[in-house]
DNA sequence: TTTCTTGAAAATTTCGTGATTTTGATAAAA
DNA sequence: TTTTATCAAAATCACGAAATTTTCAAGAAA
């Protein structure tokens, strides 16, 4: 198991954001090839895969790439939403000058790449680094909520909802207003403004809900 | 793997509920003699396991069962009632008649039970039967939010705060109160009044919050 | 006594194989 | 033409054993 992450997360980045057409049957005796191991080392990741939901598993019927759908695009924005906005607002409270310092900086990098895609042609050479870089905002946003288990959680829904928008039909398109939004994020932190930074997180990922999204608000603690 | 997933059931009874003691080693070449099957296929059930933290692995160093800390059981509880109220309300918005049927009934057999328990001394012959009734109902009051993933996150969480509080130290005691919350959960979802229901099911599960809780609340839609 | 090294025993991980199941093409029947 | 049956090729799954790594007790050095 020495090189095995090495596998699982090879394997990750190939069915998130390698793509892969969705159904794509995942066989461990040709993916072996790839990484130079044996198909139950293969198959051992594909599992540590499927448990997160990052590839399909029937039993005798191997492994696939999952379809996207809309019900599960809808589905992974609305629970993104709610551990974000919790997280976010948990950090506001508990986070402290460090916390907006590394903000910032994930902010500073997110942004700069952003700013050379809306320029490029073909987004495609740049993905990866964005993706890398809007993972680590969102990722930082929350990082100051003294919770792993909901830094964990939320690590997995995001690690499904970018495979579901990347490999979904209308290939992923980058949205200029992207950029302006994380910059807004940015400036709630900054602010320590919680129902801000909610209705902006909320904003940034409501064009992802396919359907209505409840209109009401919580009116007590939790 | 035709019987792999009893396999997965009956360790996972065993970390949860199994009474083993924390921290305890899971040796599949010791775990297959119980099972009549071979360590690797032990092997494979302890890892998926793992992926949701129902055991803890490390490298080469194998399989264990996790050591309860304070810090996880606010963090689980903490996740438990920002997803219960939130599919709870959910389902009050869009669940119908058969909702409210579902979970009069859920509700009836968990009642049942837990006056029984408040009844007998010793209540370990009746956990079982409680815990499974109690995760129905639950499970049962977010059943028609309209979101797998909720669900399955919500699952997933529930699991670990019951194994958290099982086989935390102080052994795990029914509390008399859980009747009349349970009631009082049931009642709101009822009533269809959302603010009293995320009211509820913060009481209900606030006694497992060891840390203070944000005492803000949310004011925009997400 | 304490710390460090050694090496054998134990545990973990990887691998190839055989048994079982699914798949898919071809032929027979309706 | 459409449906069903047959069966060989291909894929999946469970298994035991080999290879690697860790554990830990006993002895050497400080």
């Amino acid at each position: 198991m020495d090189d095995e992450s090495d596998i699982y997360e090879g394997l990750r980045l190939r069915v998130t954001s390698g793509g892969l057409t969705p159904n794509t049957k995942l066989k461990p005796s040709v993916l072996r090839h790839d990484y130079n191991c044996s198909a139950s080392t293969i198959r051992e990741a594909l599992f540590r895969l499927s448990t997160v939901g990052l590839v399909s598993f029937q039993e005798q019927r191997g492994f696939r790439v999952p379809i996207p759908t809309d019900q599960a695009q809808h589905e992974l924005t609305h629970l993104r939403i709610l551990l974000e906005c919790e997280g976010a607002c948990l950090s506001i409270r508990q986070g402290g000058i460090d916390w907006e310092s590394r903000l910032t900086a994930a902010h500073h990098k997110l942004s700069h790449i952003e700013k050379r895609v809306r320029g490029s042609a073909d987004h495609m050479p740049l993905f990866i680094l964005w993706a890398k870089a809007e993972q680590a905002f969102h990722e930082t946003l929350i990082s100051d909520c003294g919770s792993d288990v909901l830094k964990a959680t939320h690590a997995m829904i995001y690690q499904r909802f970018r495979q579901q928008v990347f490999n979904s039909d209308k290939k992923f398109v980058f949205v200029v207003k992207n950029i302006e939004q994380h910059q807004g994020i940015l400036d709630a932190a900054l602010m320590r403004d919680e129902a801000l930074i909610r209705s902006r997180i909320y904003s940034h990922l409501e064009r992802n809900l396919v359907f209505d999204m409840p209109p009401e608000l919580p009116k007590l603690p939790y």
